[in-house]
DNA sequence: GTCTATACACCGATAGAC
DNA sequence: GTCTATCGGTGTATAGAC
């Protein structure tokens, strides 16, 4: 149910600025610290501005979530015209996300419905364009008969780089170098 | 550095109760609604009472997570001695794990360094007890050479299981059959 | 061990002036 | 589009009585 009070642009300059100062709050103090004041003081604005471009608070952190998974999909695009596609794939993923930032929002679906539905909506439209990508690899390298199927490929890819950050980022590196010499020699086969 | 209040013993039952009432809050709605009145109202007492058993908030969530991560390591340990340990290993992060709550603490410990050192910690001795696990059934199948070394193969069922869990919560099962269709061909091998 | 009372700060959200 | 002002609600943490 919409609020009666007069509102802006979401997609004007101020309004991006306030997504930006959200994510900055999400990244260094949590969701938890998400609110109206801190947002506002990291996007430089006074914190009632936040109620003229945004609904509410869940309001705001859905569309900041929005605009980075269509970030992601962007890049997986890119991936795919890329010289080797999935060694494109697995550097965007293991350099260019932040697992912390990524861990917040996962944590946050948990009770945020709208940001769950668009985590599935998004798992499902890069899954597929992931599939894509190593189905066309095996397809120029012959294999017809892959031992590990593009769908699941995607899905090891997807969470192993995902895990390899995280744990980097926490502090603890065991056994990364046996997975990452596993995934390269995988990635050799395909080139 | 610690108040000077008055305190009584965390191993008490109130305090267990708080532990308790702390983690239904955490699962129901998250780290960013835990506060010591939504705690007290779940464990049925005061809210004032939380401050006698423990320093304050932070110190609350860091013994509540102590102890689930107490939990895991000694449901590693019965694995062990299980009849097909490897396979006992694989049902339990994928049915007795509740992915709601790893999430809400991982992003807890973003922001909560003894979290994030006892998660470290955690990560490390389960990671040796799993390749433990998985070294001697190698050994007792006869392989040698394994493809995937002990190590490199914990760290994928850690995170792959987590994952098909994590997946299956919030509603997204793409490629889950494949992914567990591989899994259930490996622990064949190995039994 | 548990209660009442209380300080002080912060937050979400809105109304209305400029 | 941005500001001032403001309301009611909720949080942490402590002191002291029972």
């Amino acid at each position: 149910m919409a609020t009666k009070r007069r509102m802006g642009d979401p997609q004007s300059p101020t309004a991006q600025a306030i997504l930006d100062g959200a994510e900055r709050v999400l990244q260094s103090s949590g969701y938890g610290a998400i609110t109206s004041r801190a947002i506002a003081e990291e996007a430089g604005i006074k914190h009632q501005l936040v109620y003229y471009y945004f609904q509410d608070i869940d309001d705001l952190l859905l569309a900041a979530f929005k605009r980075r998974m269509a970030q992601g999909i962007e890049r997986l695009r890119e991936n795919a015209s890329a010289d080797k596609p999935v060694r494109a794939m697995w550097e965007n993923f293991t350099s260019a996300i932040s697992a912390t930032l990524e861990f917040e929002y996962m944590a946050l679906a948990n009770h945020h419905d709208g940001v769950r539905q668009e985590i599935v909506r998004f798992l499902t439209e890069a899954r597929a364009l992931e599939a894509a990508i190593i189905e066309r690899a095996y397809r120029e390298k012959g294999i017809d008969r892959p031992a590990i199927s593009p769908n699941a490929l995607a899905f090891l890819i997807t969470y192993c780089s995902m895990s390899l950050v995280r744990e980097k980022g926490i502090g603890c590196t065991v056994a990364h170098g046996e997975i990452e010499a596993l995934f390269e020699q995988f990635l050799n086969t395909l080139e």
